[in-house]
DNA sequence: TTTATCTAGTAAAGCCGTTTACTAAACCCT
DNA sequence: AGGGTTTAGTAAACGGCTTTACTAGATAAA
């Protein structure tokens, strides 16, 4: 069934030696044309193509990236891995996905079968703050890049979106609503998004103001689950809180559960942004306004990093690139009285 | 950085041959304790592990399947991904991904790509009717398992969703909630999908009555821009229809948006039901009543497929499974009158 | 004519496991 | 003591490609 044709073969069928048919293929040789000629029609008769084991074994090299990331049926990491899947197929590379549902077991697991699959690069996604164990493993790799939240101790460029002004267009949009007491909802307080967000959000709420505005928080994990969780909390402890700022379409879902169930509206009792933007947050009820990270360009510039030739430069580990988000409004922000 | 020991190292350390550390770590090879415990110690001191490529080389297989689908991000494959990495996991295997979006050229391009790199098995995944060439490339594997939608001349067993049971349970649904005359919109009419949903749909809208009931249908491809097109063309077009019966979330999502649009309500304008329910429609206004496919089962099956040991039997490859589906009812179907 | 240069390749080593077929030594039995 | 059986391994071939270092012969230059 399978082409069970080797060098050999096209050499013998070329009347030529293996190393010629090699070299002239990879472009190391340049030979006469009546040459090139006969290997050229002995690879098309033979149907030759290299065996990749032995091409990879002899090179080195796995033409493979590694993608680790919380979950693809998250549609935010789903698209993630679509974007560098293509972008990837373009570096031809092919790319090994692993799940690792953000425990940190599976994190390191996934790490070891990259690194014992001896894979060119890895593209690093967590959702959480991983513990220095992983970050270890992670600098196992000759090359990384950290991807979407930052893993203390890994030393890899890290590709970020810009986390503060996405919590800063947030904050702004709602202080310009008429909004002054905000609660985030978020993962854990030692995430860089949930820093940064708080710290934009809080400049976004103040903006040119005079008196200082400082959000409340309600923090657990990206999941639906803790978005429930933390609604329920939430509710139970509102005091003067107009408005939420979830962290993620997870938290969202969560949360608009929870409120749909105890009847509780959006934007009438409270208003809502959420992150990410990559579930059909338009076709909601309502449809919820959020800050949108750029998850093709994400992905792609990811892939980007891991075949950049800036490797050699000693300082390209400690790299950090932000790229830009943008709030997109719809209508789950209620213009408040003031 | 990376382990650069290989049994060479090993064999020296321990004092023994390669063959035997090889054979030893195989499980092919009974040794003394002294001789295993020399070189379980080699192997932790120089952290083995065997080059993967090698051993494919040698092996002969690659420890690899292939997942070719039209697009990871869209909510249905993404979780069958997922799905099926966990399986494949499980296996010893790694996954490989190709989105196709759907084209013939990108479909024969990854089959050609899974091809060469000798990947132990593919699972393929389209939303459309491929061309022969398509099954023929797919018939050069002796492994691989046609999932979700038939590939006419493929030779491979099949796992499909229930599909005439789907349209049977909308069909009963749609007719006890006293509507008579509904329309379908899927993909082509050549469509395994289509042909059995509507099938389904007929038996299930007719059910114990006397008169035959035929739905209407609107068909184009699985997209979100599809589904805008079929809604405007249904809405030009409707005479008696009251209900539609959607053949995935994504043609749903095109069919929402022009209807909020338009401002065309549901269910009070027309009832909705879809198909996949891998969206969270229960969020979406209304929530939508949907027909569920089992993808979590269909993602696991298919590697257990992959894995099985019945290839042997030359009537495996023409076995068809069916899995069976279900109901969600939700907001999205109104009783009318009668 | 001799030497230098170029053309058109090639031999052989290397990448690293797996597996078949075989052996040396020890042990067992009568 | 002689023959058979275990035990504890091992040598060598194989899988298939890449690459370094080298050569035979032709051509050009001095």
């Amino acid at each position: 069934m399978k082409s069970r044709t080797n060098l050999k073969t096209v050499a013998q069928e070329a009347g030529v030696s293996t190393t010629t048919v090699s070299r002239y293929l990879n472009g190391t040789l340049e030979l006469p044309e009546a040459t090139r000629d006969r290997i050229d029609a002995a690879v098309i008769k033979l149907n030759y193509h290299p065996n990749p084991h032995a091409r990879r074994l002899s090179l080195g090299r796995s033409d493979t990236i590694a993608v680790i990331l919380p979950d693809i049926a998250n549609p935010f990491f789903a698209k993630l891995a679509a974007a560098i899947e293509l972008a990837a197929t373009s570096h031809n590379s092919m790319v090994l996905l692993h799940a690792t549902f953000n425990k940190s077991d599976r994190e390191l697991e996934a790490l070891k079968r990259a690194s014992q699959n001896r894979v060119d690069g890895v593209v690093f996604v967590t959702n959480r703050t991983p513990e220095s164990e992983v970050a270890r493993q992670l600098n196992e790799f000759s090359r990384a890049v950290i991807l979407d939240e930052d893993v203390p101790g890994g030393v890899a460029p890290r590709l970020l979106c810009d986390n503060e002004l996405g919590g800063m267009l947030a904050g702004r949009h709602l202080r310009s609503a008429g909004h002054r007491h905000v609660a985030y909802f978020g993962g854990g307080i030692d995430l860089h998004s949930t820093q940064k967000r708080l710290t934009g959000l809080q400049h976004g709420l103040t903006d040119g103001g005079s008196e200082d505005i400082t959000p409340t928080f309600f923090l657990g994990d990206h999941s639906p689950t803790s978005g429930r969780e933390l609604a329920e909390r939430f509710l139970s402890q509102v005091t003067q809180e107009t408005a939420i700022f979830s962290g993620s379409d997870e938290l969202t879902l969560g949360i608009l559960e929870v409120f749909k169930e105890r009847g509780i509206r959006i934007p009438e009792d409270f208003s809502l942004i959420s992150f990410d933007d990559a579930r059909s947050l338009h076709l909601f009820s309502p449809a919820i306004t959020a800050v949108r990270q750029p998850v093709d360009m994400l992905g792609t510039r990811a892939v980007d990093i891991l075949f950049s030739p800036e490797w050699d430069d000693p300082d390209f580990t400690s790299r950090t690139e932000l790229l830009p988000v943008e709030l997109i409004e719809r209508g789950s922000v209620k213009r408040i009285g003031q």
